[in-house]
DNA sequence: CATGAATGAGTATTCATTCAT
DNA sequence: AATGAATGAATACTCATTCAT
């Protein structure tokens, strides 16, 4: 297991450096734009050695975006423990935004977008496994608030999808065409009419 | 009226065929991928006609952008006569639907995104004069509903982005990621569905 | 004789601003970079009607050149009064230096060799009638210096060229490499120097 | 020495090629009409390959003229040992015809004249480093001729231009202007020429 | 197993010249 | 006779991928 598993160990830190290198690039300049010879520079490794770890442009690039869909999903940070449903739909909105600004879910959706004509399965795996997936954990949060009482009894499969969209259309649309865009100064202002317009139908 | 006519005749037809040419494949392969060769072939004009019209692949990218922008915004086609706000917001929905999937407003949108990082201006311009421009029509639509009494008085500004949102999040947001994507059979419910969330809160 | 009369004028007074026009292009850009549309812009005529006159950017070019040669040879500007060699040649010499840069032979000169491969005819001409033809003028000028006694006799065709490829070693040479040279501070010692040296063989 | 003296071996055997190949191409079509896959094909590599070499055809072209420098300069060839000026100068002069014309020189310096207005610094470089570099070498062969009494002292800064502009007006000067110029058979009795004059003033 | 030099296919843009009016 | 829009051939440069060591 020595020598075995030192090289395991040095092959899987190449990996790793490789993932990082090839996140960032693609975050910044897109798929298309991104440079194989780049990565590998970024990553202190040989292009050869990248493509014996990823067998393909398209490859590296399907990692990279399944890889995102591990940090998405409701994050366990108290939405469950709020006392009103507007409490609690306050955090998981703020949850929702934090991941998508914090861990560069806009650039990479960008990325995706620009492949959907030319790698078409990247942009439905990610439709499938990425945003629905998320959209399952939300969906589980309504009905873990329905539950409580703190929400009327209704279909939160299409509820979810309509305060994600609010929330969305304010926030992240903007970021697909202009990368420098901010949250606004206005932004909890925003949150809270879009949550005030769903209690409207959806409050207990 | 004869010669220059004549000419001023040619060279608009040319032109409309170039723009014909490039919105199709601007459409279907992005920006990056869209060949200007290929282009000039399809409008079957050389390549220096199509540079003698449009100075470079950016500057034909931006003029089919926004000739899009003059399709958007709100159709005459009877919102305003509806008689509730309910069947009002129907027609509306739909109409914005119609456009967005009939001229091949979704393919743009991914050539604009997949851009983003390299032609930066042409994102930020088609967010301010498309999108926006298009909000604005929509806000005005609501504030006829205000005014005949049919909503309660609210700052439209804000709920016009929350309809329009729950509407892209079910239709607009998946062809981002799946060209292929149509609407689905249960799209009048889903939009009734928004109509209802919505009115629950500004219908009077 | 009316209406011809006013076309020929008219077409001559094109053919001059083609000329004017082209003789500046290819004076500033040489024969490759110099453009038929922006000479037929600045000449104020059609690129067809340039095309009228001259049927080739070759035969315009050569048009430029042959032009050039008229203005070449020993001015009548008083070397021949002189009343020594020395002030002969130094007037003889400066009028040399006035004609190449007062009317821009340093960058057609340039112009011509940088086509000197494409188009070898006109380096030929240019070298047989405007090189050649000028140093013919300046042998009969040397030879009326032997006939007046200030030289003693001698061979004017091999003298000639030695004086003249001293100056131009000095004057020329350094413009064909670099268009913004400038005539020295110390032309004048120089000159004085290379006729020093032609007048220590050949002076009486 | 193993993986990587091979490599550079058949790297450094690549740039060989491809400066000799990229030489040829210059000379023979200058600057502009040389074309970059034209070099690659001579050179047996692929235009990629070029350019990791050289990353542009300035950038080539460039390393062609300074590669052209170090075969400048006074030739050891015997100029030194001989026992009168005149046969000194006699052997430098035929050593300098035999650089240009064996070297390429000519057609070079018409391919650097060719883009002085394109590319001015190749010019003003060739100018500084080539051109007057070579005339240091020969102010120094003309002082060690000052040295050894051969020469009247006087300033060889100037003198040697007056010798070589002699020279290269009978020589160089029409090579500019037709490339197939040939050195003609009076070519000994000219230098002798050349040679009396300047001996005239500065021999001792 | 890692290297990095080499590949070759792919593309935006320019310009001398022609032609229908 | 004059126009100017249209032509099409020509060219520098990039990048994902492979292969000999």
């Amino acid at each position: 297991m020595g020598l075995e598993g030192y090289r395991r160990r040095v092959s899987e830190s190449k990996r790793k450096s490789i993932m990082a290198a090839a996140g960032a690039e693609f975050q910044d300049n897109g798929f298309t734009h991104a440079a194989m010879a780049e990565i590998a520079r970024k990553a202190d490794v040989s292009t050869a050695t990248l493509y014996k770890h990823f067998g393909s442009k398209e490859e590296l690039f399907s990692s990279i975006v399944e890889a995102s869909y591990e940090g998405l999903g409701m994050p366990k940070s108290g939405a469950q423990d709020a006392k009103t449903a507007k409490e609690a739909l306050t955090i998981a909105a703020n949850d929702y935004l934090n991941q998508q600004f914090g861990a560069g879910i806009n650039a990479l959706m960008r990325a995706i977008i620009s492949e959907t004509s030319g790698v078409p399965d990247v942009g439905k795996d990610f439709l499938k496994r990425g945003v629905n997936g998320r959209n399952k954990d939300f969906v589980a949060f309504l009905n873990s608030l329905v539950e409580r009482k703190l929400l009327k009894p209704h279909d939160t499969k299409i509820s979810s999808l309509q305060i994600v969209g609010m929330i969305k259309e304010n926030f992240v649309w903007p970021t697909m065409f202009d990368p420098n865009f901010k949250l606004p100064s206005n932004k909890d202002a925003i949150i809270e009419e879009a949550i005030d317009t769903f209690l409207a139908r959806y409050g207990s």
